[in-house]
DNA sequence: AGCTACGTGCTT
DNA sequence: AAGCACGTAGCT
């Protein structure tokens, strides 16, 4: 049957053409369970431990800046908007509250310790995790890359990053530097 | 060891 | 040019 080897069983009665994409297709939600997709991966799996804690902890801790550890653990009166620049690993994680965040943060170049040093020319390049596609979390099933798996090596077609599908010497533009990221403690009184 | 998926050469 | 097939890097 059309059972791909990269559907998960999920739902019985659903095909998997009528998957909801749009439901679990990104990291709309922040925990554990959504981070641990089909396949064991997810995004860029999350290596910072400490921050990742952060991550799962902010909820419960928005209100005072307890949740951000670099900032020292200040406290601010509602409706202050903090700006930072995510420079530091642990300040990122603690004002992530979407995928974008997660993903800048566990493809910092600090964390990126696999491709260490020595020849750059020949190493795999990695998902950006931050595109569209990236985001995306089920593969379709239909397209060719998802029905041709076993022979194919590839990825779902709508999860193939923009970056890898661009030539690898054709990055024009350099990574933005520090991402601003607006917060906002509390919207309105 | 096994899996996923990037890189690349070949075919259409 | 696009798609397919394969080798294999990178990761668990």
């Amino acid at each position: 049957m059309h059972r791909n080897d990269s559907q998960r069983p999920g739902k019985p009665g659903v095909p998997p053409e009528t998957l909801q994409m749009a439901n679990n297709n990104f990291l709309s939600t922040l925990s554990p369970e959504h981070c641990r997709p089909l396949a064991g991966e997810c995004m860029n799996k999350l290596k910072c431990g400490a921050a990742e804690a952060e991550i799962m902890n902010l909820p419960e801790r928005v209100g005072t800046f307890s949740a951000i550890p670099a900032l020292g653990g200040i406290s601010l009166p509602p409706g202050v908007i903090v700006m930072t620049a995510l420079h530091s690993p642990a300040a990122s994680a603690a004002v992530t509250d979407s995928a974008f965040q997660i993903a800048n943060l566990a493809d910092c170049p600090q964390n990126n310790s696999s491709v260490s040093s020595g020849n750059p020319a020949k190493k795999k390049r990695k998902r950006c995790g931050v595109c569209a596609p990236c985001r995306r979390l089920i593969n379709c099933g239909v397209c060719s890359s998802c029905r041709n798996r076993k022979t194919g090596h590839q990825i779902c077609k709508f999860r193939k990053c923009e970056e890898l599908k661009k030539k690898p010497g054709s990055s024009l533009e350099p990574p933005p530097p520090p991402f601003y990221h607006f917060v906002s403690i509390s919207q309105r009184r």
